[in-house]
Parts: structure tokens; C-alpha cells; sequence
DNA sequence: CTTGACCTGCGAGCTACTCGCAGGTTTATT
DNA sequence: AATAAACCTGCGAGTAGCTCGCAGGTCAAG
């Protein structure tokens, strides 16, 4: 664990695209040190943070809040009051995208179910595309 | 229907921010000939175009997609075919995106249940939040 | 000492807007 | 007619979170 990995060996062991790594050093995610050659090198700390970065990834955290969160645990402060209400906030943000989400998709299926009945138009230049012009989606 | 709208009073009569209507027109969705002023002007036709833009976004079509449909009716062929394949494909991948949404609220709020039984972590360098690195999401 | 594989950081691009701004146009007032 | 205020314009840049491409650096093998 105490290993210092380069940018594509910690990727791979963690099962990400390399460039998402570096994109996480460019924004100023992850600090790790330069080597002689100025490369990137990852010690145990900067992959505990990389791993933590990933969690918090998964549970709908944006990279902003998860900056937010690593600021407070480098100042000695506890970061979970930060953290509970943060993903109450990108929860409610999450449902809210999820019905918008479930809307579009209850649209398209009835468009396309509608659309079987519906022959192709022929550009009489009065439409551009009945089937989406048409008042099948508005009722 | 034959009046000539400038870029606020288009985007008002389509409910619009009129900086999504300067959008379009700066992407070539839309084309209004321009006055002496140099203001662009909306006739009855880009009116039409703008018309048929919305209502192909209400129904997941991409931007690039509707500029193909455009493309197809202008060279005189039947938009619909496109269409068709189109609205296929936008289906599936927001059928995909609406399944991995709904496993990331059901992440959110079965960390957010757990954490009620957690108490905030003090920093004591080992971890950065055990609310986030705990063990109780990864079960 | 050169070939070649591998790796690096950084610039730019992706979607669909949205905002800010310098400056042009129009209208009201003096 | 001059001027000030209100309104409007197009365009540059920024947003999230990567992802790709590229010129060039590093390093082991021959």
C-alpha cells in the first residue's frame, strides 16, 4: 500500500479511463507529487482520496461537493454534516431529473406506438414531419 | 402568421429564453434574414422551423438529429424514415439513462436511511468520511 | 545510439443551453 | 436637434464531467 503508482497504473487499479484520473489532478481533485521526470505520482494517500472521490461519485455527489468535502476533512473538520446535506439536496435533484426523465420516455413510447399507424409523409411544403408536427403528442 | 418577429418577440410568443432561440440560430437550426438594422427577423417560415424544433426536443431528439430532419425536408426528401430510426435509438438510450438514474436514487436513499443510524465521524486522519467510505453501500 | 513502445500533460471538444457585456437602436424629454 | 434612458443585439465564454488527440518525453531492448 505503500507503492507510488503512476497515472495509468492507479486507472487500472481501480478500474478507471486514465483520463478521467487526469482530469481529477487537473481540477485540483487530487494533488499527487511530481517525480523527477514530472510525472504524477500516486502514494497511499492520494489513492485513499481517488477511492473516496469514486464512493462519493457513486452515491450522486458532484466533483464540486466532493471538493467541498476533502476541504473539510484536510481542515480537521468533520465533513458529514456537509455530506447529509448535500445528497438530501442532489437527491431531491436526482428525483426531480428521474420524473422529468420518465416523462420523456412515456412521450417517445406514445409517439412511436402512434407512429405505426402513420404513413410517411411527402414533402408537400406545408410540414416538415407530420409525425412530429402531428397532434398525436399533444392530446 | 406573416409577420416578422425579432429574436425577444419570438421567443416570447414560443415561451422561449430568447438566448435558446440566438442558440439555435447560431448553430444553423434556424436561418432569419437579417433587416437593416442587422437584427435577425423570424417570418413565417423560421417561425414554422422553430415550431417543429420544439416539439422534436419534447420528444428526445437530439439537436443534430432535428438539423438532419430539417436537412431531409429541405432537400425534398420525407424526414420521416429518420425519424423513425431516430426516435429508436433516443428511446433505448433514455430507456438506459432512466435505469441507471433510478439505481442512483436507490443508492441515495439507502445511504441516507443508513446514515440516520450513523453519528458524524471525527477526523482522525485514518478516513476522510465514513459515511461515504463505509462498508453499508457496497453490501 | 537508435528504434519503438509506452507514457505524459495539456488543449480542445462534447450537449444544450445560459449569462455577461460592449455596443447599436429606439423612444422620450428637453 | 440633441441627448439621455431604456431596450435590444450578436457574440465570447462558462457550465459538468469527462473524453480524445497530439506533440513530445521516458525507458528498456538491441
Amino acid at each position: 500500500m505503500n507503492t507510488s503508482l503512476r497515472v495509468n497504473e492507479v486507472a487500472r487499479h481501480f478500474d478507471i479511463n486514465a483520463n478521467t484520473v487526469r482530469h481529477y489532478v487537473r481540477i485540483g481533485l487530487l494533488n499527487p507529487p511530481k517525480d523527477d521526470s514530472g510525472y504524477h505520482r500516486f502514494n497511499a494517500t492520494q489513492q485513499q482520496r481517488l477511492g473516496f472521490i469514486l464512493n462519493a461519485r457513486e452515491l450522486g455527489f458532484t466533483l464540486e461537493d466532493i471538493q467541498q468535502l476533502l476541504l473539510d476533512a484536510e481542515q480537521g473538520e468533520s465533513p458529514c454534516p456537509h455530506a447529509r446535506e448535500m445528497i438530501e439536496l442532489r437527491l431531491q435533484q436526482a428525483k426531480e431529473k428521474l420524473a422529468s426523465l420518465a416523462a420523456l420516455v412515456e412521450r417517445m413510447e406514445q409517439a412511436t406506438s402512434a407512429w405505426k399507424n402513420i404513413p410517411d409523409c411527402e414533402p408537400c411544403g406545408e410540414h416538415i414531419c407530420h409525425l412530429i408536427e402531428g397532434k398525436h403528442h399533444s392530446a
